[in-house]
DNA sequence: CGCGCTTTTGAACTATGTCAACAGAGGTGG
DNA sequence: CCACCTCTGTTGACATAGTTCAAAAGCGCG
């Protein structure tokens, strides 16, 4: 499944991106702060995240190289990390910026897959979560059968909501079921992939949307 | 909490809105149908909601008079249907539409309120949900103490992704500890504001936004 | 009155969370 | 190079919120 977001417009040579490096969880902006420029992925993954009152985190998304984030005006909706070393391109200019139909279209497509993600939550067993955020990894890093599992159990159940101890069964319980294989807690294979996409079932998750 | 959504443009005079009736459970419009028009509550609620293969329903909001819904394009995400008798104004072009930049600003808000929903499905409990779900009724149809509650518990279900015996059941608990009461199912009297407010938790639900 | 709905309530079940312990990988310093 | 430490992940035993199953209670309607 290909990427959704529309085309960036504008010329950077008015302003060349700027390379940045990012370490282990290192923020490269927090909630709350105003809006001036938005990043686009080179090596490595960010992740996006809301920090709430009673201390609890919701990881909203995960983004690899070529995604961009960080759209979002005129306040920080989350917060972005890097999980593990993180190369992003920051652009620091609105100029270059989706232009406003395409502003539409990615806040648009942005709602469509915030409700796929309600009905993931709302609708879907712990099981079918883990199947289907193994999929969506598959699919996103381009990977056809080694999955690389790069973030955290923990953030992987701040993002499904579930715990890390739910989502380490679930992944075990996977395997003995010989859906998957763990080569390492980062190295999935696909064993039965059909099977993994009957279980995650037919509704396919839309593509992540920049913000 | 007033609504956030930004001023219509355009003069009805070129087209009037045509005013239509619904009874119960009636259809509006059909998740997939081609958009041509757009919706304004003028008495009773209007749901809309998402099927799922499994059979399973998603109620994902609920209009009351002077809300405006439907305006998504170019298909419809979710079904329109009435809960109970159902006036609403069609417009019928798009010429009489918030312009462009409230259409952002439109989608901004409910990008944004998706995200509370969020925290409401994945971060509360039953209690917290319905106790949120009953102050944002009260707030809605500026009620003080006594609230109206027009849909069935079936639709509360759906909506806060609960079953009707939870729903029963907590709204029974709530009653046992004095914070409302139950003159009939659809009628509650908020007794002990306060303590609802303090179990629903802080962080108030944006209002919600029309599509 | 009797039927068909929705709501309420009870009892048993289950998925997931909580608590606790252990295992393995990597890092550091002696 | 090894001993130790820390951090993450795994696993087990138990607790519990919410579901499921079953039934009764209220209510409108023919």
């Amino acid at each position: 499944m290909g990427r959704s977001i529309p085309p960036l417009v504008g010329s950077s040579a008015a302003s060349p991106p700027r390379l940045l490096r990012f370490g282990e969880s290192q923020v490269v902006y927090e909630q709350g702060d105003v809006a001036k420029s938005w990043f686009e992925v080179q090596t490595g993954i960010a992740r996006t995240c809301r920090f709430f009152p009673d201390g609890d985190r919701h990881v909203i998304e995960f983004y690899f190289p070529g995604d961009v984030f960080g759209l979002e005006r005129p306040w920080r909706e989350d917060t972005a990390e890097a999980v593990g070393a993180l190369e992003v391109h920051r652009r620091d200019h609105w100029a270059v910026r989706p232009v406003a139909d395409n502003e539409e279209a990615r806040l648009e497509a942005a709602l469509r897959s915030t409700r796929d993600y309600i009905y993931l939550l709302g609708h879907r067993s712990a099981e079918q979560r883990v199947a289907a955020f193994l999929l969506r990894l598959a699919e996103r890093t381009g990977a056809k059968r080694e999955v690389a599992v790069p973030m955290s159990r923990a953030d992987i159940a701040d993002h499904l909501r579930l715990t890390i101890h739910t989502i380490s069964r679930t992944i075990s319980g996977l395997c003995r079921r010989g859906l998957i294989r763990l080569r390492n807690p980062q190295a999935v294979s696909i064993i039965d992939e059909p099977a993994l996409r009957r279980l995650a079932g037919e509704t396919a998750l839309t593509p992540p949307v920049a913000e």
